[in-house]
DNA sequence: ACCTGAACACCGTTCAAGT
DNA sequence: ACCTGAACACCGTTCAAGT
């Protein structure tokens, strides 16, 4: 790590708002949200907290940054595929390993509706759904089920891994104590999350995510 | 409101983990998630912020009890039907207008993965799925599409609405705002949105999520 | 133009002390 | 058992002062 010049003096080389974002997006996915502080940020950018917002409008701005950079990258190495259907299987694909890769890009949407990271989403969407000839006045809609479907797994998925982290557990952790949770709810009441709770404890997210995306796909076709 | 025993005494009435929720909801009602504190519920209260957590484990419990205070209500207000797709559709329209009177609970499920509210409408939905004569190895993954769906548009709606009051905006101050930047993108790479920028301007956002609702149902149909 | 770092106005949470 | 309220350990953000 670069040393602060002696005595209040500048830093040789100007920070960059690349700079910041990527430093962030390293402290976001090492620890997590909460570790996301402009004390701890500006420390390992050996400058002033200050300094940051020369660059940052302030956090909110740079978690949307932070979080555009990441579906920007998954959105543009995924979007192909022959048919419509393909493109957007692919596409809620690399979003969904994206939101698994960096855990806090899932409940970072919310803090920037309209706006960049959701923006590309609905753009990539909306494309293929009319490519796939769903009429005018349907299209937004359809789109909006699909981003709604994919933006509210990842904000589950996030809370699911930020609650993990907080208590120390790990994955499979997290879905013993659930699965056992829900097991011992009232069956009469509870029935179908009894019995659902066994086959939760080794389920695949990823999976089901594509289980319900080819639902939706099903139900845009079947109109 | 009572005013304080003089003196540092004891309240006359104790306080109770009810009084204190329905005292956050209020708050969370009336100025929005940011505005719900420790300092303004215990004045509220007429009590010290310590006594609070004699009834309260700590925010995010606070928040959780809030949030399954409402969905608990709209729940059993609402399931009810003739057949399994009609109690699923006013299900989820009871979880939307619920989430649309009160626009803190869209982000508030992410806070308790697992947890009662997000169990409540896992249960509801997760019986009719049942109902519906999906076969058992796809009735998480079916569930879930619902669920996912319900709780993204929930997150998104939540957000847009917490961004229109910080800037102290209406509605469709927030939705000519995006209408307008989605009106000036670059025409050959954000076709999509500037193509649905103004039907934006007027949608109806409960309808769409209806409609959302039957895509979905129509795929389970089409199985 | 860009950075420094102390200061400000908050938070949630704890806890000794009270009744 | 339940409450009080000061104190603690943080936050994000601002801003006069520097280069």
């Amino acid at each position: 790590m670069a040393k602060k010049a002696s005595g209040g003096q500048q830093r040789e080389k100007a920070l960059s708002r690349e700079q910041i974002i990527k430093a962030a997006i390293e402290l976001l996915d090492s620890s997590g949200e909460s570790g996301l502080t402009f004390r701890v940020l500006s420390e390992r950018l050996a400058t002033g907290a200050g300094a940051i917002y020369w660059h940052i409008a302030n956090k909110n701005d740079l978690l949307t940054a932070a979080c555009d950079a990441i579906i920007a990258n998954a959105v543009e190495l995924t979007a192909t595929g022959d048919t419509p259907e393909e493109v957007i299987r692919a596409l809620a694909l690399g979003v969904f390993d994206a939101m698994d890769e960096h855990p806090w890009v899932g409940s970072t949407f919310t803090l920037s509706p309209g706006q960049s990271p959701v923006l590309r989403i609905v753009e990539r969407i909306g494309q293929q759904v009319r490519v796939l000839g769903v009429p005018e006045d349907a299209q937004w809609a359809t789109a909006s089920a699909l981003i709604a479907f994919i933006l509210g797994v990842g904000g589950q998925n996030a809370a699911n891994r930020q609650l993990a982290r907080a208590k120390g557990f790990t994955r499979s952790d997290f879905l013993e104590t659930v699965a056992a949770a829900w097991s011992q709810l009232d069956p009469e009441e509870y029935s179908f999350a009894r019995s659902i709770a066994e086959p939760l404890r080794t389920h695949d997210d990823r999976a089901d995510f594509l289980a319900g995306i080819e639902i939706i796909l099903r139900g845009i076709r079947a109109k």
